[in-house]
DNA sequence: CTTATATAGTTAGGTCCCTAATTACTTTTT
DNA sequence: AAAAAGTAATTAGGGACCTAACTATATAAG
């Protein structure tokens, strides 16, 4: 009983070099292999990092894009309007309306008509929200310090700006 | 018309340093903003390449998952079980099933019953399955070369090793 | 000033992947 | 051999985020 069924265990699917070599040489490409690993693992952890991040809000009783929502509001005074927060944290204006329903469900937000503007809503954090994200600050941050605790400032920093540069590279994928 | 309402622009909610160090101060902790800011990119690089890769991967009428699924099969020989599958992916049996239904649905791949262990399921890859493979390469993997074409071969070797302990890490997202 | 166009927010429906429970076999234990 | 425990695949239901279509209000053009 080593390594069976469930699919997540310490490191699985970790994709190595031969292997992208292999399928690069199957189609008799030319193609750097390094480069598709590169993606590859990048994929591997983009994917991993989201999976743990759920977990990790889901303590909290968010989710990732919740957690954003309240801390965006935080940074803006309390108070900003559903398209700005779609703006501020990359999601759709749709996506937007979902999380404000279920933290205004939950107290942590409300809802109210702008004065100037008809269309418009703003989203006011509630003293309940502020408080949850005053309680969750000291283990959140810890863990997200410690998650790149196998870093050092040198390593970090290097680490920002390699992964800036992949991240203009990824309209590659988009492109066209 | 310079920057509005669809968050989806060149380059929406970076997160900045100045950003991440303004909410360590607001609750007084004794945390790196440095390592917060590799935090918050890398989170917000994964879910910008996993939504660049659902795109990619639909110009050939796949998803990331199903394509995974096919490249495991024809680097296994064309026939693997449903159960490894998952482990090779990473994802759950019943992300698995869900998988093969599309791809069998389509004629890229099908289901065997195994003669050995009668709660086995074979699933093989089909000649259009291989061609659709053969197909997509050249341009899969040009743009997967292109996304890191910003990294040189040694800066994508230091990149891969500091990932790779970035990686180590998510799990203190989980622990406890 | 009324018609056309743009914008804000929402709703409807879809995709991807998940967890938990179910069904059907197989292996182990008594 | 019968009961219990384990394993393989599936089904049922849910969460996150998406696109496209819709409603209501605001602005621009004829």
């Amino acid at each position: 009983m080593t390594n069976h069924s469930n699919g997540r265990k310490q490191e699985d699917a970790i994709p190595s070099l031969v292997q992208s070599q292999r399928q690069i040489d199957r189609y008799g490409l030319n193609v750097d292999a390094q480069a598709v690993l590169v993606a590859a693992r990048l994929m591997e952890a983009g994917a991993k990092l989201g999976h743990a991040a759920e977990i990790h809000f889901a303590r909290f009783g968010l989710s990732t894009g919740r957690y954003r929502l309240l801390a965006d509001l935080e940074d803006n005074g309390g108070e900003v309007l559903p398209s700005q927060l779609a703006e501020h944290l990359g999601v759709t204006r749709a996506t937007v309306t979902g999380l404000i329903d279920i933290l205004e469900r939950d107290g942590l937000v409300f809802r109210r008509a702008s004065a100037k503007d008809g269309r418009q809503k703003s989203v006011i954090l509630t003293e309940l929200g502020a408080s949850k994200l005053r309680e969750m600050a000291p283990e959140h941050f810890a863990r997200l310090e410690a998650m790149v605790g196998l870093l050092n400032k040198e390593e970090r920093s290097v680490f920002l700006d390699l992964l800036g540069r992949v991240t203009q590279g990824i309209s590659a994928l988009t492109d066209e």
